[in-house]
DNA sequence: TTGTAAGCGTTATCAA
DNA sequence: TTGATAACGCTTACAA
């Protein structure tokens, strides 16, 4: 059995209590008597049981997240500095898929709430109604969507989607193909909205190619249509549709983009590895996560900043499939 | 607050053992009291606390996860099936990551330990002799690496081996270059013991190109010598040192497979989707996971079956990077 | 079938 | 500066 505070304390020849002390409040202990403790609790291997003192100061020590599919890069992404800052707070992390499901989402929050002090909620997909039913007590933080009276971030997309059409337009692009993401998606509205916005003040114009899968296989089948299209260039709706258009525009004998431009959205780790180099709006994944786990520790402590969403700037990264458009 | 098992108790009438026990062992409870029990502690939204339930029974609900690099599609790749099983089982997943470091990995071993019930080893770099170390009591279950006296998910890399090996051999392919990961890595030891293997029994010959980082970058440093080493194929450690042989291909105009066929390994979701699809060695990473989990939550019952590892089978997925030959 | 009471390992309060 | 003691919310003998 793992040794226990009380085989500390009579190892020790103190009392529990000034073992707990010597390690949540060292500086209540005398110098010498710190020492003897920490020299036995050393050498039993003593580690204090969470579950013992959370009970007593409800804290768990972990911060949960959700996302909708960890199967899509876009949310694995994050996971990696999500994880290293959680551990620089002595935080463990607790991981949950929602499957996409908005249902789900909210019987997935509850139950975890009473294991985690504060949850981290990626582009939740539950309806504005769940999101404020939330258990008021419980820290939140949310990613990539806005809800009113809790700390969220936010990035950017329209000002992305802002510059990828003045770089398309600069390469001459005048006729600009949008293949769209899923009907109810968040950001997909937030794209399409700065997109035309940026294109009304332009002299461009927007074909728009409709909704489809945001993944691989959503570019594919969209390919076809961005062709007949009569489009110079192509912006889709998230790097992996991105990808895929591109791979059936090289079955299809089309050459990116000496024929073709096609940009993607988000930069996630694999669009410079594409065999033609994606340009894409990139989404600053390790910036959004620290500000969204500062902001969750903050809540946690009590101190509730943040009435006002952190909003993150997005940037253009012009790679190998974005050129002069053909004449 | 949240509601507590006596808050419950007094709404049904009942005494908090009752409650309890209609929930942990609802057969010892007398039907029409279970029904009031379930109906109040409805009514009040009462959850258990796992931390006062955990701090009796010794059970944390939580299954911890330690993989290297959380940036690594290698190990990203379980975390959908993992936590979907986790789930289906009525546990929690907690996500940590190593750094790679062979140091860390028992430091966060033993942090982890008093935090759930059992835990699934991800590729550890840690010695042979820290991981005999670890808590015997402890339930762990590795993967991708043989552990005596615990149970282990392997994957048959050397038969895998032996698949690319006949496939680019019936290709015509007579000069093959291999490209190694990182020096002491086990993984890589076992595919180039099958690699040589194999070689050993065909009439081809192998060229080794020496180690390199298991990235992209890697891939792209490693293409060159490569190139000049006379090879018709080249098989890479993994999937991205051959994405980035390919892309580093492309940049140097050498044409993919006509001129040179492109092997990678592991058949992580984004081979599928390069310039040109990769053949690859697939591992069969969802089925490697549940039976991880299976065997973790059998130890955790107590059922210390699988002395032996579970060793999986490996196959050749054929793609468009590889060709015939060039005369 | 149900209730009473003890105790899991810790922290917090209070007194010394 | 330290120690007794009472919680925290739950499960589990044991008794009824």
């Amino acid at each position: 059995m793992a040794a226990t505070i009380r085989d500390v304390a009579s190892a020790a020849g103190v009392s529990a209590s000034t073992v707990s002390r010597a390690f949540t409040a060292p500086d209540l202990v005398g110098e010498e008597t710190r020492g003897r403790v920490r020299d036995a609790a050393q050498r039993l291997g003593y580690l204090p049981n969470r579950q013992a003192s959370g009970l007593i100061t409800g804290r768990t020590g972990n911060i949960g997240l959700v996302v909708p599919d960890l199967a899509n890069p876009f949310y694995t992404e994050i996971l990696k500095p999500l994880q290293s800052r959680a551990r620089g707070a002595d935080y463990e992390l607790v991981l949950t898929d929602s499957e996409e499901d908005p249902e789900l989402e909210p019987v997935l929050v509850r139950r975890l709430a009473g294991q985690v002090d504060g949850l981290i909620l990626c582009s939740p997909r539950m309806s504005d109604e769940q999101l404020a039913d939330l258990p008021a007590g419980l820290p939140i933080v949310t990613m990539y969507r806005e809800v009113p009276g809790r700390p969220c971030v936010l990035v950017d997309y329209a000002d992305g989607m802002e510059q990828v059409v003045r770089h398309l337009v600069a390469l001459g692009h005048r006729r600009i193909a949008y293949v769209a993401g899923p009907r109810g998606s968040r950001a997909g509205a937030l794209r399409r909205e700065g997109l035309q916005a940026a294109i009304g003040r332009s002299d461009a114009e927007l074909v728009e190619i409709g909704h489809h899968p945001p993944h691989f296989d959503g570019g594919g089948a969209a390919a076809d249509p961005v062709l007949a299209s009569g489009a110079t260039a192509v912006i889709a709706f998230n790097d992996l549709v991105a990808l895929g258009l591109l791979a059936m525009f090289t079955q299809r004998g089309v050459r990116v983009p000496a024929e073709l431009s096609v940009v993607g959205c988000d930069d996630v780790a694999i669009t410079a590895m594409a065999g033609v180099p994606l340009t894409t709006v990139s989404v600053p994944f390790a910036r959004a996560v620290r500000n969204a786990v500062d902001l969750l520790l903050a809540t946690i402590a009590g101190n509730d900043a943040a009435p006002r969403p952190t909003r993150l700037p997005t940037h253009l990264v012009a790679r190998g499939s974005t050129g002069p458009a053909p004449r």
